[in-house]
DNA sequence: GATGAATGAGAATTCATTCAT
DNA sequence: AATGAATGAATTCTCATTCAT
């Protein structure tokens, strides 16, 4: 591959992720990435296959730093509090699924995307799978540490907790990405202030 | 309007909700929803200006019962445990969202439909509204019962818990929608149980 | 179906024959065919689902005629000359060669064509079967009237001749149809004329 | 030309046949002939101006031997059996017509490479003509030998065998060349006795 | 009111050809 | 000589919308 090559194929990635979060998975036709990337609309089906093939690149390219924070969580058990600890990984995800929002709602609106999935392979679902079990593994530490009740299922709780955060990144729509990041870290802190403490206490 | 004429109105706010929910919004051609209804697809045009209008009343229409049994929450206050009652609110919204989240999915991924939002005008945005005040109105109540921790906001918590009830149905795919109901169902129920009783005890 | 709609599948399969024989199987674009209706392109996909099916349609149309003449050859047997009878037989084959050789000529050279032959079924298979058989159902009748040899197998001799035909058909190349015609019909005279009396007599 | 160009070269008309052979020519893509050659796409272009002058030098080349062997047909006139003779020259013929079909296929079917037939010039029109002035000759001399009867025109009979042999070679589709080979011959061989014994003897 | 044929703009994709390296 | 990235025109097909019947 040569460097003017790659340069373009980045090019690319980056202007599908531009156009995907201006006008929606729905309305990033090829051309209008193409436009974006500054490439004619052929130049796309010499780097990627298909256009589903591009947008899971996108989807998926970016995010490798996201995940690496992540796979150290469980060592952080015992240290700082149960909430701090949990509100940091959290909003970590949040940012990951600011990426990978587009199209984790495309997989589930567009039945073609779904029959697509097995593309990503390991690499996706090796992605979407570190979350849960990372979680699932601090949370279990914290048990043994006393700092988690003990009747509770690690890993089913690690779920509740990720789709609880689907939810709450869904719902600001801010326009500015700066103001969205901190209503969504403000929902965060308090989601798990309310799970730490529990409505009644 | 003449009662073909309603009959014919209501096959295709049917027909709609059908083929979404099979296809998907995006597959969702006015060739399969006229198909669905028995229709021509200029009939289409008889009864909605065009199909985005066809798509908001779809979504809209149907749910009445569900909003109403919602007014009432605010009343069970102090009754069963709010454990229960939480549960029970949230399975009833669950059952909503089943049918408005194709729409909501389009809402937050289609520029086009977020600037015809006007169109449902007070109908979708009261019928948005009263979920999360009905909620927060509930939550209000126990905090006078005493049931529930007086430093919590209420409304800030109620669209916390719908937010996370949004991730909640999200999450799973069943084919089976019974099935996929009853899954729904047991995550709300334990998710109202870390809620409520907190992670730590 | 309407009969405008009726007029205007007649006027695609015109067109497409025309189109065809102008500018070859691989140059007949759907543009150039909706344009030589004189439709929109969209019209295409309301009468065909795709455009091998349109060719397809187009290729087996008008030759009805042709082919009931044929299934009458086999009354021929006695009547007049073997060599008259073949002549007149081929000729007519001849005719319907010139509608179906660049359908043939496609599915001898387009792989896409080739999987897609079942479409034809029974229609075109079958109107490919009645020229071998009708030809070597005459043959048999004139062995028993001892005017052909009783050697010769006459479902392949059928299918020789056939082929020759064939050759005999995508030689010329006038532009004037009538003058094609004319060259076709006078080598097929001689065709048979060798094919009857031999080489060497 | 270096050794490297000519080499490349070689590979580049080799790796034509063999593709066009294998997809057709409407699919025989430069893409697919570069990498069936191993050389990249551009190369194509230092080699041949254009697709079509490429398919018109793979066509050609690799036939010589076919064509010496066919111009010392007249010398056999006398020896062996005119069948025998023609029989085998046909055969000989069919062979080359396998490499140079789909380029008549396509010389007859699109009107670019019809327009462009003119950049053969001496060499296709050449190789083109040999083959009815070969087995012209051929019966001329067995004419004079009385083998073959006086009152036939030697070349309009050669165009005609020859015409008839593309319909026999069209005819059958065996994947296994070397079966195809067979089928075809024993039809030539059965062709000719016809032609030559004829219908009624 | 209903029909369904027709429209035409626009989508994804292909491919022969060019050109900087 | 060779490369292979880039091009852009052209292709097939889709689909919301219109309108004569």
């Amino acid at each position: 591959m040569t460097s003017r090559g790659n340069a373009t194929r980045e090019r690319l990635l980056s202007a599908t992720r531009d156009v995907v979060r201006r006008v929606g998975y729905a309305n990033a036709t090829t051309r209008a990435i193409a436009e974006a990337a500054g490439v004619a609309e052929g130049t796309i089906y010499r780097h990627f296959p298909d256009k589903i093939a591009l947008f899971f690149a996108a989807a998926l390219s970016g995010n490798e730093s996201t995940l690496d924070v992540l796979a150290t969580l469980p060592d952080q058990a015992g240290k700082h509090s149960v909430a701090e600890n949990l509100t940091a990984a959290l909003s970590q995800l949040a940012q990951l699924r600011k990426n990978l929002m587009p199209l984790e709602l495309a997989l589930r609106t567009d039945p073609e995307m779904i029959s697509r999935r097995a593309e990503l392979g390991g690499k996706l679902d090796g992605d979407l799978q570190l979350p849960p079990n990372a979680i699932a593994g601090y949370l279990l530490k914290e048990q043994e540490n006393g700092r988690v009740r003990a009747d509770l299922d690690p890993l089913g709780t690690a779920v509740l907790l990720l789709s609880a955060l689907f939810g709450l990144t869904m719902a600001p729509s801010a326009d500015d990405d700066e103001v969205s990041d901190g209503i969504v870290h403000a929902a965060i802190s308090e989601f798990i202030d309310l799970v730490t403490r529990g409505l009644s206490d």
